[in-house]
DNA sequence: TGTCCACTGGAAGGGAGGGCTT
DNA sequence: AAGCCCTCCCTTCCAGTGGACA
């Protein structure tokens, strides 16, 4: 009798689904990985990058490209796009088609695991560890000039793999694949790098750069009228006819325009809207959807990153919490790290090292849930200021969930200075 | 003008945990 | 089983530093 008052509630979320009023035509389409037959105001890009790859039609060789812009900016959709059409054109007049492989360098940060998905894409399975990584290049190199082929490997966020180490490691594979043409008899390798961040090329390797930078493409942020023709597009497959509330389009354009110009952004943020609405039953996606829309995404992404922090940066993070509590307006690294060595303490956690919390206090600071900067208190010393950037009930709500985190709700911190 | 604080942040390396090879 | 290798998290060591203060 339990499952019956149990299903009968589903049961009418499921008909009220299948009956109400539908919003989505196909779901996908609102999803930035969706590449379109069309990408507006990018045909400048679309053709100079095809332009570059010509060669590939007549199985010849070509130059590196860079591509730098902005997130949103369509940089990894151009990329793809004009691929997925060398593919049909290649097919089209009997060429060989090339192999593609894109990388995504902020998850695939290492040089073993670059080489083992390169390895992967020629047809060499790889373990994921074990081997030597100069092995795991040889064999993708072997295998790949058995026979005349071109290879183009898309290193999508290629910052992420220079910001990491200094020289050796990821650097090294740069250095390696940039080079790898002149090892080739048979096979030609191409390399599309893609940035968010310009200033990264000043960490490169100069050798590695001159490579690389040979064809340069910029792509400025959209502007809020072009977003509105992408969104237009995308609804219009994305979405059923006359859902899109007169004046929806434009204030997720804008809402996005404000956020440098990202399409990305803006396709998403029109989706959850979509969804929102689809949820309620409503008929329409209206502009009340799509600011409470952008507040759930906000919400969501604080959320997602706090629950997968480690305990120890909670701990910290925590610690940066409880010294506000208690009034402090100025936070500095020192102040931390004595909170933080009394919650471990209180809950019997190892301490770890003022260094180790320095790299925790800055990885928080990277991803927007503190800000904390270097200042300079003079004869006192050089530190770095602190404050939480989060809404608090979000922080408090979340690490609680902790069970670690839960002891220390009643924690007071033990006053160890006086106050200056 | 020089000193000196409280750190910052780079470099090197250890060791635990995953795996492969012989 | 022994000898490698890779990655992640962490420690140890240390040179470097902006600016208030003597």
């Amino acid at each position: 009798m339990a499952r019956n008052s149990n299903q009968k509630p589903l049961d009418k979320i499921f008909d009220d689904f299948l009956s109400g009023p539908k919003i989505f035509k196909n779901r996908e389409v609102m999803r930035a990985t969706y590449i379109p037959e069309d990408l507006p105001h990018r045909e400048t890009q679309i053709t100079e990058i095809g332009r570059k790859l010509l060669p590939i039609l007549e199985g010849g060789s070509t130059s590196n490209i860079f591509l730098y812009g902005k997130t949103g900016t369509g940089k990894t959709a151009v990329a793809l796009y004009v691929l997925k059409k060398i593919v049909a054109k290649c097919s089209e007049i009997g060429v060989d088609i090339p192999l593609r492989e894109v990388i995504n360098c902020k998850d695939i940060d290492t040089d073993y695991r670059i080489f083992a998905q390169l390895a992967g894409a020629v047809g060499v399975d790889v373990p994921f560890t074990g081997w030597p990584t100069d092995k795991v290049f040889k064999i993708f190199k072997e295998k790949l000039d058995e026979k005349r082929q071109t290879i183009i490997i898309v290193l999508d966020e290629i910052d992420q793999l220079v910001k990491k180490s200094s020289m050796k490691g990821p650097q090294k594979v740069l250095y390696l694949l940039t080079r790898i043409n002149s090892d080739l008899r048979n096979a030609n390798v191409c390399i599309i790098g893609i940035s968010n961040d310009l200033k990264f090329k000043e960490y490169l390797d100069p050798r590695v750069l001159s490579s690389l930078s040979e064809e340069e493409l910029v792509f400025p942020p959209y502007q809020a009228t072009e977003l509105q023709d992408i969104l237009r597009q995308r609804a219009e497959i994305g979405f059923h006819d006359g859902v899109i509330d007169s004046g929806t389009i434009e204030i997720t354009a804008a809402l996005a325009a404000r956020e440098h110009g990202d399409a990305r952004r803006a396709i998403d943020l029109l989706r959850v809207a979509g969804e929102l609405a689809e949820r309620e039953s409503a008929t329409k996606v209206t502009q009340n959807h799509v600011r409470r829309a952008q507040t759930l995404i906000e919400h969501d992404t604080i959320s997602a990153a706090l629950r997968t922090l480690p305990i120890h940066s909670k701990l910290v993070l925590y610690s940066i919490y409880l010294l506000e509590k208690d009034g402090n307006t100025e936070i500095y690294t020192g102040d931390v790290y004595t909170a933080y060595s009394q919650l471990c303490t209180e809950i019997k956690y190892d301490i770890l090292t003022q260094r180790r919390v320095s790299d925790l206090i800055n990885e928080l600071d990277m991803l927007g849930i503190i800000t904390a900067h270097v200042i300079s208190k003079g004869r006192y010393g050089r530190t770095k200021k602190i404050r939480v950037s989060i809404p608090k009930t979000i922080l408090t709500s979340i690490l609680e969930e902790d069970t670690a985190i839960q002891k220390l709700k009643n924690y007071s911190l033990e006053l160890k200075k006086e106050a200056s």
